[in-house]
DNA sequence: CTGCATCCACTTTGATACTG
DNA sequence: CAGTATCAAAGTGGATGCAG
């Protein structure tokens, strides 16, 4: 473990040497928008060794960042999920992503989104001037996934999986592959989904979430 | 190369890949405060490997993160700086400190405090309403370095070196070990502090820096 | 001196196979 | 489902050498 330090009293390099190996922030960013399961995680981080997996997720759970639980009763076994301690990695997970994303260029045939990273944008882009005083629930169905997006009296939750209680407006965009954050707004700015329950909402999803510049390239 | 790709069309992702590996972002921390030749590098982040920091300076070069420049006249040599896409990796790096911070625990012998963690810690607790319409300018020497802080009509630049022009007000705190930020705020509202200039200014840099906690850790 | 390149021991990672 | 075991390949750390 001493190769890891970095002898520094510093919090980058601190947080550096917590989360900095490979494939450490991206099992973080999983588990920001789902707890996983372990079979979970290699699915939705594909070419992850199963070895670095497993080790990964033992160092996290040591310095507090992770938790095991053992699953409630219909699922049974072991759930990973973000401590307390792990939660609050959200904001430099966010801020890192949004560097990131401005260096993404087009993307190629080999790379696919992963569905975490939509969730991770629509709380990046959320506005919550627009959303002030609001409660409504949205649930997107794509590409065999399922995103929930629910605003509480103007606050976001959002992640992956069904909306509960049911959802105020479905929404369903036809699509075989996972589409990204923008391609999700756009389908739905420019009305290439299927609806299914409040439809006056959906006008308010690209309110809240879409950035001026997508605003912009809409048109609006 | 390809080993380091992830396949992932995600800015988190993307950002790993680019300043993900070991010292990466050590390397851009230094050079965030400071342009830096290579064998400051290599001081200023003892236990780096000079293969490591070699390949790393190239690697941030061929993505357009770090750049060479020839030193002007008096030092001669190579300089290397971040480019603009570099620069604008400082929210990432300011937020991971931040996340870091909270796990520092207390400071090993082992541990020094990298000067330029310092001049990251005056950047992210700025208060830039506290300093709107000022301009003025301090150096503070300690440990044998010189960090300077100037703000300019509210904006602050920091930084480790001499500050230019001459600075309103140097503040000297003896101390054999670099002090954290917190222990050089401690010092300036104590009154630990040698000065020269106008003395005035002293004061100034609390109030404008220092972080709600630390204050009420002072008594105010 | 600066700015690396080379060499070697060691560690981590990736790929695959296998087990309770 | 939730991992271990194994092994090759790549990366890292430490020391040294060397040209400009």
């Amino acid at each position: 473990m001493a190769r890891k330090d970095f002898g520094q009293y510093c919090g980058l390099a601190r947080a550096l040497e917590l989360v900095g190996e490979r494939w450490a922030l991206l099992i973080i960013r999983e588990l920001l928008t789902h707890p996983s399961r372990y079979t979970d995680l290699l699915e939705d981080l594909p070419g992850i060794p199963t070895n670095v997996l497993s080790t990964r997720l033992k160092e996290l759970e040591q310095v507090g960042i992770v938790e095991r639980q053992v699953a409630p009763a219909p699922q049974r076994g072991v759930l990973y999920a973000l401590t307390e301690d792990g939660q609050s990695l959200q904001s430099a997970v966010l801020t890192l992503a949004l560097w990131g994303n401005s260096r993404l260029g087009e993307q190629q045939a080999s790379e696919f989104v992963p569905p975490s990273s939509v969730a991770m944008a629509f709380r990046a882009t959320f506005n919550a001037q627009a959303a002030e005083g609001l409660s409504a629930s949205w649930e997107i169905h794509t590409a065999g996934v399922m995103l929930y997006v629910v605003i509480t009296k103007g606050q976001l939750t959002t992640g992956i999986g069904p909306a509960s209680p049911d959802p105020d407006l479905v929404i369903t965009i036809r699509s075989a592959q996972m589409p990204t954050f923008q391609a999700v707004l756009k389908a739905i700015a420019s009305g290439k989904v299927e609806t299914n329950g409040r439809e006056e909402l959906l006008g308010a999803l690209i309110e809240i979430f879409a950035p001026a510049e997508l605003l912009a390239s809409l048109g609006r």
